[in-house]
DNA sequence: CCCGATGAGTTGCGGATTGAAACCATCATG
DNA sequence: CATGATGGTTTCAATCCGCAACTCATCGGG
């Protein structure tokens, strides 16, 4: 099937020409996206994934069944013991630029100032930066500084 | 109200420690993050919103009024005309990083290769660089540089 | 003033999705 | 063999969503 050549599952897009708007059509539920996120702390199996995330244990069945199926994370059998394991795939690995993106407008958004949240650091324990879209020049780009080109 | 002092809404967080969790708390849906897309792109009334998107008429209705009350839109009079106005806050406006994020995202791995889609570029008409994680010593990041810690 | 068009929603309703809880099968351990 | 952990599935009520129809106000002619 196609989907085996093109990694790209055929679902119904909502808005085909846009690649935010598939990119929501995968990951843009309520739950997957923390998942995802529980999935680069370090989750693995079912009951993890359920403890941390609070999930209805039904959804995330469904959910984890999404993931794997869209090529998100991908299931194997755990090593020893007869677990199983659910690990990011390539293209589940690289939803990192987009949830730390959501994690620091959450902290700048999301928080009454002074409130504790939080906080991703790098291996020597320091804050990670704020990323800041930048254009080919070096300037900081911006809702009005940009625009899509359609398709060709 | 305490909303009005701090700007953010008192909701029953999902994972009221997680800036993620907050995030798509407000955003985490199927169309908002579509919504403010279109917003960022020109569009400011009702029906523009729902010509754009495809929505349902009341769920775009019921979502404008959580955007409005969250703080990410702000509804105002038309300067002329009797016409409704949705324009972004300045939070919406900055969830720019998060909507070029998951656009970058899903042109890498929403489309099947060589798969025409829709390409945002700068004032220039020069395509928009992808964005990359660097940490504060200007290495790439990733899943496996970083960790959560916890908030204080 | 009356007519139709447009904008901005609201309402009603049937079908799809979600959430809570219970249930079940398989293994591992004592 | 009883008990607990793991990884789900089933059931059922509550909620949400999409569609279509309807309201209500304004605007632009004629």
């Amino acid at each position: 099937m196609s989907l085996a050549t093109t990694g790209v599952p055929n679902l119904d897009w909502t808005d085909p020409e846009c690649p935010v708007a598939r990119a929501l059509d995968l990951v843009g539920d309520r739950w997957s996206l923390l998942v995802i996120r529980d999935a680069m702390d370090g989750a693995r199996s079912f009951t993890e994934f359920q403890r941390r995330t609070g999930i209805a244990r039904n959804i995330l069945s469904d959910r984890l069944r999404r993931l794997v199926a869209h090529g998100l994370l991908a299931q194997r059998a755990a090593p020893s013991g007869r677990r199983q394991e659910y690990v990011l795939t390539d293209a589940g690995h690289d939803l990192f630029a987009v949830v730390l993106t959501l994690r620091q407008w959450g902290e700048r958004h999301a928080f009454a100032p002074g409130e504790a949240h939080s906080v991703l650091v790098d291996r020597h324990g320091a804050p990670v930066p704020e990323i800041a879209p930048t254009g080919s020049d070096g300037t900081l780009l911006d809702t009005d500084t940009t625009h899509v080109r359609k398709s060709r």
